[in-house]
RNA sequence: CGGGGCGUGGCGCAGCUUGGUAGCGCAUCUGGUUUGGGACCAGAGGGUCGCAGGUUCGAAUCCAGUCGCCCCGACCA
C-alpha cells in the first residue's frame, strides 16, 4: 500500500549554504537540496531525491522506446579489448578511456559507450535480412576519464546513459530507424520539461556521417549553436553557413606601416574598417608535420573540428616555430612566408579579390592583395565556427547564436562498425553484407542537471510535474495542534489515494524552516496548512513555479490537486 | 595535460605575512522560552590543521615533496 513520505524520515539533508565547489545553478541546487552528493571528482551518488527524478525521466525513455519498438536490453560494464581492438577504437580513443586488467592481466575496458559490445552480441545472433530491423537498447552507467569533470551531474565522469543501437538492411532502412528514434528524443525531451532543440551536429569519435543533437537551451551550456527563424540550427563546430565577404581598402597590393597592436581588432580600427574586412592568419603544424597558415575572414575563429578534419590531430604554432617558417607574430601573412608553408583559406573568402593581410614584418601589412595575383592559394576549406548574423545555408537569413546542453544526440553510424567487426547478415540473394547502424544515446543524468538549469529561481527548484520527485508537498506549520495536523494527513492520505506523489513536512520546525526547505526542493505544489486557516476549513495552494497561492476548501483540495498533477504528467 | 587557486570540527570560513600548542558562524545534543518565511537564552560534544618529511626548544604557520579538490584552456551524454 502506497503511503506519503514523511520529511523527518526523508534522506535529504539541504545545505543552508552555497557549497564552495559548486558553480552552476543545477549543481549548487542539486547539492543544496540533499540530492546528490559528491563521492570524488567527477563520480556522485543519487540521493533519494534525484534517484526518483532519474527513474522518472527513465520511464520516459521506455515509454518512447516501447512506442517506436525498440527493445532494452542490459550488457556488461565491462567491455574485453578485444572487441575495442576489433573496431579499431582500441587505439583510436584516447586516455579519457578507462582500461583495466584482471587478476589473469586480461585487458578490459569500462565501457564509454558500447557500439562494440552491441554490435559483437547481434553478430552471433542476427544472420538474415528477415530479422531486421531491429534496435536494442539499455539505460546503464558509462564511464569517461574527462580531464576535466565539472559542473556537477553535468559532466561528470560516471554518469547515467540511454545508448541504442539499430541494426538494418539498408541505407533506406538505417535512415528510417534514425528518424524514429530522432523524433523519441523529441518528445523525451519534451515530456522532461526541456526547452530543447535539434541541432546539426559533428559525429565526434563515435563515429559516421550524419548527426543530430538535442540542445537544452541554457546560458551554463558549454555548447554554443546557431539558429535561424526558418528552423535551422546547427553546433557551430558543425555548422556551414554563409559568411558575407567584405573587402579590404583598395585593390593594388600595397605594403603599409600599421603602427598598432597586432591585433585584427586594432587593425580594423587603424584603417577604419571592420574586422571582417581584415583576413585573420592562423598558423599551425598540421597531424603529418606539415606548417599550414589558415586564412580567414577577420571577425571569425578557426574552428577546432573542422580544422582536426581537415588537418588531422594539429598544434598551433609556436613562436620559435612561426620564426623558422617566416611568419611575424600579429603580423602573419601569406607573402613572404617560407615556401613550405602550405596555404589554406576558408571558402567563404574564394571569391574575395582585396586581401588585408600581415607582411610577415613587425609594424607591417599588405593591403589589396589578391590570391592567384600576390600569393597562392592551395585550398579552400570550411574551416570557420560559425557566428551569429552569419547567413543561414537554408534560407539565406542572419543566424541568431545561443548556448545549450548537449542531453542526447543520434547517429547514423552506417556500416563503420558491423564492417570492422565483421557483423554481417545474408540478404534477399544470400550475399553477405555488413549492418547497416545507427547509435543514440541520451546522457540521462545530464537530463536531470538541465533540467534544474532551466527550471530553478532564487529560492530553489521548480521541478516540472512530470520529472518531480514528488508531485505535491504538505506543509502543516503546526504539527502538535489537534487541528492542523489530522487536516494535513488527511489530505495526504486523500491525495495518495489519488494515485499522488506527497511528501508532509512533519518535522517540529519552524514554519520558515519549512519553507525554505520546500522552495529549495521544490516539488510543484505545496499544500500550506496554517491554524487560522484550517480553522475557517481551508488550506493554502502554493504553485512553486509561478508562486501563485490559493486559498482552498480542505474538501476540495484533493479533487483541485489531482487535476492539476495529473494534466501536467505528459 | 598546461596555467591559476584552495585543503583548518559535518558545512562555510578566520588564524599563516611576523612560529609559542586552534577560533568564529551555521549545523548537532540537552534544558527552557518561542512558533506564517531559515528564532532566542543557557549549557554540552566534536578538529591527527590533507598526507608524509625537513628546519626549530617549539610548526596550522617556514622549506621541499606528495595527494586531493576547485577554476580557466583542449574533449563529450
Amino acid at each position: 500500500m502506497k503511503s506519503y513520505m514523511r520529511m523527518s524520515k526523508l534522506y535529504a539533508p539541504t545545505l543552508k549554504e552555497d557549497p564552495a565547489e559548486a558553480e552552476l545553478a543545477s549543481h549548487k541546487l542539486l547539492l543544496r537540496a540533499g540530492m546528490i552528493r559528491k563521492t570524488a571528482a567527477g563520480l556522485y551518488s543519487y540521493l533519494p531525491l534525484a534517484w526518483r527524478s532519474l527513474l522518472k525521466i527513465e520511464t520516459v525513455i521506455r515509454e518512447e522506446m516501447e512506442a517506436i519498438d525498440a527493445q532494452e536490453i542490459q550488457v556488461p560494464v565491462i567491455v574485453p579489448a578485444e572487441l575495442w581492438q576489433d573496431s579499431g577504437r582500441w587505439n583510436a580513443y584516447g586516455p579519457e578511456l578507462l582500461r583495466l586488467k584482471d587478476r589473469h592481466e586480461r585487458e578490459f575496458v569500462f565501457g564509454p559507450t558500447h557500439e562494440e559490445t552491441f554490435t559483437d552480441l547481434i553478430r552471433h545472433e542476427l544472420r538474415s535480412y528477415k530479422q531486421l530491423p531491429v534496435t536494442l537498447y539499455q539505460i546503464q552507467d558509462k564511464f569517461r576519464d574527462e580531464m576535466r569533470p565539472r559542473f556537477g551531474l553535468m559532466r561528470g565522469r560516471e554518469f547515467i546513459m540511454k545508448d541504442a543501437y539499430s541494426f538494418d538492411a539498408t541505407v533506406e532502412g538505417m535512415q528510417a530507424s534514425y528518424n524514429a528514434e530522432k523524433d523519441a528524443y523529441a518528445r523525451i525531451c519534451e515530456r522532461c520539461g526541456l526547452r530543447a532543440l535539434p541541432v546539426v551536429a559533428d559525429s565526434g569519435q563515435i563515429g559516421g556521417d550524419t548527426s543530430v543533437e538535442f540542445m537544452a537551451l541554457a546560458e551554463a551550456g558549454e555548447a554554443e549553436l546557431v539558429w535561424c527563424d526558418c528552423g535551422f540550427a546547427a553546433d557551430v563546430e558543425a555548422a556551414t553557413v554563409g559568411i558575407a565577404i567584405e573587402e579590404g581598402p583598395g585593390t593594388e597590393c600595397e605594403k603599409i606601416a600599421t603602427p598598432c597592436e597586432g591585433s585584427i581588432a586594432s587593425l580594423a580600427a587603424f584603417m577604419g574598417v571592420s574586422e571582417r574586412a581584415c583576413r585573420k592568419s592562423f598558423a599551425i603544424i598540421a597531424e603529418d608535420g606539415t606548417p599550414v597558415l589558415c586564412l580567414l575572414p577577420g571577425d571569425h575563429e578557426l574552428n577546432d573540428v573542422k580544422a582536426e578534419h581537415a588537418f588531422g590531430h594539429y598544434d598551433v604554432m609556436d613562436e620559435e616555430q612561426m620564426a623558422a617558417y617566416g611568419l611575424v607574430k600579429g603580423y602573419m601573412g601569406p607573402i613572404g612566408a617560407d615556401a613550405r608553408v602550405r596555404v589554406v583559406a576558408d571558402i567563404a573568402l574564394k571569391d574575395s579579390k582585396s586581401w588585408l593581410i600581415g607582411a610577415n614584418e613587425e609594424g607591417y601589412h599588405i593591403k589589396g592583395a589578391q590570391p592567384g595575383r600576390d600569393f597562392e592559394v592551395v585550398e579552400w576549406l570550411d574551416l570557420a565556427s560559425a557566428k551569429e548574423g552569419d547567413a543561414c545555408p537554408k534560407c539565406g537569413r542572419a543566424l541568431h547564436s545561443a548556448r545549450g546542453i548537449e542531453v542526447s544526440q543520434v547517429f547514423q553510424l552506417g556500416t563503420k562498425y558491423s564492417e570492422a567487426m565483421g557483423a554481417t547478415f545474408a540478404d534477399e540473394n544470400g550475399v553477405e553484407r555488413p549492418f547497416q547502424m545507427g547509435c543514440y544515446g541520451i546522457g540521462v543524468s545530464r537530463t536531470l542537471a538541465a533540467v534544474v538549469e532551466q527550471h530553478h529561481d532564487e529560492h530553489g527548484i521548480c521541478w516540472p510535474v512530470c520529472v518531480a520527485p514528488y508531485e505535491v508537498e504538505i506543509v502543516p506549520l503546526e504539527t502538535a495542534d489537534d487541528l492542523v495536523w489530522p487536516a494535513a494527513e488527511g489530505i495526504a492520505k486523500g491525495l495518495v489515494d489519488a494515485g499522488i506523489e506527497v511528501v508532509v513536512d512533519d518535522r517540529k520546525e519552524r514554519a520558515g524552516v519549512k519553507f525554505a526547505d520546500a522552495d529549495l526542493m521544490g516539488f510543484p505544489y505545496q499544500v500550506v496548512c496554517g491554524k487560522r486557516a484550517v480553522k475557517n476549513g481551508n488550506v493554502e495552494v502554493k504553485d512553486r513555479a509561478t508562486g501563485e497561492r490559493v486559498e482552498v476548501p480542505i474538501d476540495e483540495v484533493v479533487a483541485y490537486l489531482s487535476e492539476k498533477v495529473v494534466s501536467q504528467r505528459l
